[in-house]
DNA sequence: GTCGTGACTAGCC
DNA sequence: CGGCTAGCCACGA
């Protein structure tokens, strides 16, 4: 227990390395976690800031909508990444979504 | 101290 | 059904 003041950035890391192997969650379910459901846009940043893949599974990370994500040029990367992880994803959309999604934050 | 940007979301036409 | 705009938050320079 440390009271550290980890920017929001470091929170979403935080948060990220808490999905489980073989599921996914959603941008807004991050920002929830980090205790600022409003900002899943910080969350994008804080991801798009991230100290590398796959130090921190961003990657696990997708839209609300099943997307993947608007994912640079790393957009493939990611793709087998969650491919490894176990989440089908087809033509950048989780056909898994629904099964895998982890919304237990 | 201020401005701009961004891996988003939701609503509207 | 499809695509677009506006709004939101946090960080960096």
């Amino acid at each position: 227990m440390e009271a550290k003041k980890q920017t929001f950035q470091e929170k979403v890391w935080n948060a990220c390395k808490k999905i489980p192997a073989g599921k996914v969650s959603t941008y807004a379910g991050i920002a929830k976690a980090v205790g600022n459901p409003a900002a899943f846009r910080a969350v994008g940043n804080a991801l798009n800031k991230s100290p590398g893949m796959p130090h921190v599974p961003c990657h696990r990370v997708i839209k609300s909508d099943g997307g993947l994500g608007g994912f640079a040029k790393g957009a493939k990367v990611k793709r087998r990444l969650l491919a490894r992880e176990g989440v089908l994803a087809v033509h950048g959309r989780v056909l898994d979504l629904g099964k895998r999604l982890f919304k237990d934050f």
